[in-house]
DNA sequence: ATATAATGTCGTATAATTGCGACATACTAC
DNA sequence: GTAGTATGTCGCAATTATACGACATTATAT
């Protein structure tokens, strides 16, 4: 993102944007809740599972990897992909904190005083 | 996104990814985030207090509109953009639903059982 | 050592995003 | 009406994302 002009933002606002487009991919989304619902994971296993390729399969592991949401343990020939769900439930609470934050103000509601 | 293999996901993680899409950019986070911490805002104003052009601020504000997270309600020559807080609290509660979820599984932590 | 199997990396084509200037539109004021 | 103001839309250029085949790498097995 050298384009975007990210530069200019607060801190927190790249960081919730840099884990939102993480998740801005159904791919990703489905990448993840398929770690969550075994205990070991194997990247062969998740491009089977998917309707992508393996090559593009391992691209989107490799993102998600890079932000750290996921981890990958080389185990022999194969390799042990993890979610990290340290991360994630931190993730989970920037992720509340803005929601509740966007939330709190009702008063622009349809019909409301300010329109 | 059609180039996207969307079709071939869910429908859940079809609309999880769009969202976290809208929130992929800080400039949509700041706007947001402008728009809970006041209770009228316009358009011209918002682009005042980013470090965008104009032009560039309403395409964001267009990708929000687009997804209903924010509406814009003509008011005689300004437009008065709000938050729909009712959907931003529904959003809130799919992105919870899906950090519970993933983080539900403790198993996979370094050094744990799995890998 | 050689064959096989599991993954990652490279190159490349296509598509989507980002950013902005220039123009169009619509409303207000006079 | 005309002038001025507030916004949206169009078109273009630069950047980034998506997808995948072909090749490289590494480990296991025989």
């Amino acid at each position: 993102m050298t384009y975007a002009k990210t530069a200019a933002f607060t801190e927190e606002q790249q960081q919730l944007a840099r884990v939102a487009k993480a998740l801005a991919h159904p791919a990703r989304v489905a990448i993840i809740q398929l770690l969550a619902s075994k205990k070991t994971c194997i990247s062969g296993d998740i491009a089977a599972e998917l309707p992508l390729s393996r090559t593009t399969v391992s691209q989107h592991l490799q993102e998600l990897k890079a932000l750290d949401l996921i981890r990958g343990e080389i185990d022999g020939l194969t390799v042990c992909y993890c979610l990290n769900t340290e991360l994630l439930r931190q993730v989970h609470q920037q992720f509340t904190a803005f929601f509740v934050e966007s939330t709190a103000n009702e008063a622009c509601a349809p019909g409301g005083t300010c329109c």
